[in-house]
DNA sequence: CCGTATCCAGTGGGATACTG
DNA sequence: CAGTATCCCACTGGATACGG
């Protein structure tokens, strides 16, 4: 067991971050909000081709583990403001390791995935 | 637009690395390769819980993607070593960035889910 | 030992419509 | 503006059985 929890099992800290970042939405919106508060139409913008329905689902998820803060301020009709906790904003800047990977490891990929699938097509 | 690609878009390479990530699986086994190479029953044993059929499609992936390279030697029966690529081995750096931030921040999340659930069921 | 094939239940998430 | 509610389909991934 190379970790304080092993990260092979059922329940690990891993799997607990990952199972978050793995619903595919959540690194966006964290990386969305580095910049600042954002209100909840203004990311539905942003992030194109998220609906509001998950949007709305994730966000929640998302302040649920703390990593993000809603603001309710009463004017009419309502503005809603998510801004990222200090904790929130730890995670995003980890995770904004892997974005600049992907950008700089694209093409790589790319190119390896064209050659794997020639090569199989060639069959 | 903050990237050479737009990461908000339906194709970008945060995306391309998130949808591989977010297999839930990739991780652990990149992270599980970085002690040298490991064979087929071995990852299986090791990673708890996955499945025969989801271990392999994963390592198929990872394969296509050019982060893992397959060896088959002819003994009988056949054994078959999976390893990191050099590419593999710089995402599973990264990746272990995020393995530590969840190592080092798991109490605070669970203690912020429990503080969440219990202010919604005192209502 | 190292897979693939098949079947099948659970769920993630899109579309749409409605509310405070 | 900022959501919730409902329907529903497609895909993920587990279980099981079989093949090289």
């Amino acid at each position: 067991m190379r970790y304080a929890y092993d990260v092979y099992e059922d329940r690990c800290p891993t799997r607990l971050v990952l199972d978050r970042l793995a619903d595919k939405w959540a690194l966006l919106i964290l990386d969305r909000l580095e910049g600042g508060p954002v209100r909840f139409n203004h990311l539905r913008r942003d992030i194109k081709l998220i609906s509001q329905k998950v949007l709305s689902q994730t966000l929640k998820k998302l302040e649920r583990d703390g990593l993000v803060t809603r603001t309710v301020t009463p004017t009419v009709p309502v503005t809603v403001e998510y801004a990222l906790t200090p904790l929130g904003r730890t995670l995003a800047e980890t995770a904004a390791a892997l974005t600049h990977w992907a950008e700089h490891n694209m093409d790589a990929i790319l190119a390896s995935q064209a050659a794997y699938d020639a090569a199989r097509t060639a069959q």
